[in-house]
DNA sequence: GTGAAAGCGCTAACAC
DNA sequence: GTGTTAGCGCTTTCAC
């Protein structure tokens, strides 16, 4: 049977035709209705221009026949994908689940799908995912990746529509949306001031990454402000964030001569802080009694240790549909000046700091 | 400036101009290697039936003017998106996190990206999902609902392209991975009957998915094999996998009186087993001393909690890419006949039972 | 080895 | 209101 002949049947809901299971072209529904592709076509579209009778005619056709529009052939036609390009470092952390959530939620609500692309923070791959752009397989991006990696999409192009979505480097004039890293780390380390504790300790992850260094910073100044240096030996600085890197970090600044050890640990992230904890029990350090501990996201897990962490909580949901939302905006009016955005985080009081 | 005069001019990579970011059409860089479309898209496609020289100069125009092929284009004229829609009842879980990175693994290494969709396990939305195949978005789906679930697609049509993962019925005639869950339950109560435990409870999620039927099966058995009647009252069904669902499951668990109570739980994913441990733990009850709690799933959470995890591993991995290359599989023989795999599960003895 | 041309299925400009 | 038709950018016969 050939491809010509299968289109002028009528569907087949059985194995024997997969062409037919996809309905046929709208010339079929056409020539079956009566009218031309043009006004099948406005049917589809919803558009106004269409006497009430015809289009009921077209309508029935498209009932019986089960067809479905080829978005292959609109595709092409309209210019554009309607796909989302997502780019997270690691799609198995809870804390990118839930902004991916939120930018899938936007993202269908306009009619688009996310094609989600793990990049493991490598900025290889990255740029070869961000390639799709410019093959026409996506309309735009959004990046989760550190600072550092979009600084090689910077130098691909700013000329294709992208945001940046929790890392972004307010210098390179792309929209962002993102928290205010600085203060968030200085409202922590505040609260464990004011909780008594004057050996504030932080577990930082690397400093290539812009929120690190805000966060150190944050951390310095909150110290500093009581009248506490921040000393080097307080700081440590781990290239992993998950349960180990916070438990080893931990164990080690247990090591330095009491006076000089930690009574509070600030972990920039609560995979890490977790660790910490665990880290602590072993080192025979009690939370918080002995150490308090004060972790970054909150994940869900985070109130369910024991004892429930303390932490800044950002807003993962928002940050995903404001991070749509910008690209959107960029779609309707690609000329129009690039905001940054930031939403605010909020200090969640546990046990554990 | 008209998008003609734009596609004839070279690349500019600026804000300015957009289109131009992303690379003309064949035709322009045919006109300007001085060879016709036909030539340019055989050196795409890398045929061999082009002059060296030729190919050469071609190459040197696609790289002179940073030209992309246009895959709206391709696609159309090929008749297929090279899209893999994944449907996944919740990609916050860390479960599913790993298998999609199966299947995101050997789709990308057959040109291949994933159209990864958040069902929440229910039927409309995955049937609107699944109607992507009809419109040409995606070539074919990997779905990892529910079974119930999955009944809806199967009366949408069982000519499309599916397979199903985890999750399956072998009755419906759709290519399938799992693993043996009856047997997987058998293993993990025989565990614990062999240390000793005689009043083994077991935590289920909802028993409309078939895996849960077919582990209350096991569990069922494996008590009865050794002379334990499987009671009522040591099963618990949850319609949410959470730690929260956990906690609550076993604080219930430890309300029966003395002599009742289970003196082991075994909970059917480790999400719900960690909220087990920690309702124990707030119940008064040591583990494993007084009650043993064995997992499902060994998600890397598992071995990092107080007191690790024992749990039944999945090859979450493995199921991901063996799913991905039934489907393939499915492309290049529609009519093959459709095999179902079941993968090897593992029991990992940790110190929580 | 290379080119001319048909056509994938659709949308939209234009004609009536 | 409705039809005719010209492409969207590509791949792929079919000539030469």
């Amino acid at each position: 049977m050939s491809v010509h002949s299968s289109r002028s049947l009528r569907l087949q809901q059985d194995a024997a035709d997969p062409a037919a299971a996809r309905g046929g072209s709208i010339a079929a529904v056409a020539q079956r209705a009566g009218v031309s592709v043009a006004t099948v076509s406005r049917v589809l579209n919803g558009h106004a221009n269409v006497r009430a009778a015809t289009r009921e005619r077209v309508l029935a056709e498209i009932e019986a026949s089960g067809y479905r529009v080829n978005e292959l052939a609109r595709n092409l036609r309209t210019a554009e994908s309607r796909l989302l390009l997502t780019m997270v470092p690691d799609f198995g952390n809870p804390f990118y689940a839930e902004i991916v959530r939120g930018i899938d939620g936007v993202a269908r609500q306009h009619g688009f799908f996310l094609l989600l692309c793990d990049t493991g923070a490598d900025a290889g791959r990255e740029r070869s995912y961000f390639d799709l752009l410019r093959r026409h397989r996506a309309d735009g991006a959004i990046c989760l990746d550190p600072a550092t990696v979009q600084h090689a999409l910077v130098a691909e192009s700013t000329a294709l529509p992208w945001v940046a979505c929790c890392e972004f480097d307010p210098d390179v004039g792309v929209p962002y949306v993102g928290i205010d890293n600085y203060r968030a780390a200085h409202d922590a380390v505040r609260h464990l001031i004011a909780r008594g504790r004057r050996r504030v300790a932080l577990i930082n992850s690397d400093e290539h990454y812009l929120y690190a260094r805000q966060r150190r910073d944050g951390w310095r100044d909150a110290l500093r402000e009581a009248g506490i240096e921040a000393r080097g030996a307080w700081r440590v600085n781990v290239n992993c964030l998950d349960y180990d890197a916070g438990a080893q970090a931990a164990a080690a600044l247990m090591q330095l001569p009491a006076g000089e050890a930690p009574d509070a640990i600030f972990a920039v992230s609560d995979t890490l802080a977790v660790g910490v904890v665990n880290g602590l029990r072993g080192a025979g350090r009690r939370v918080p009694g002995d150490v308090a501990v004060v972790g970054f996201d909150d994940i869900a897990l985070a109130a369910r240790i024991d004892p429930p962490l303390t932490t800044i909580a950002q807003p993962m949901r928002e940050l995903g549909e404001t991070a749509a939302r910008l690209l959107l905006r960029r779609f309707a009016d690609p000329c129009a000046s690039v905001p940054g955005v930031l939403l605010p985080h909020r200090l969640v009081v546990r046990e554990s700091g």
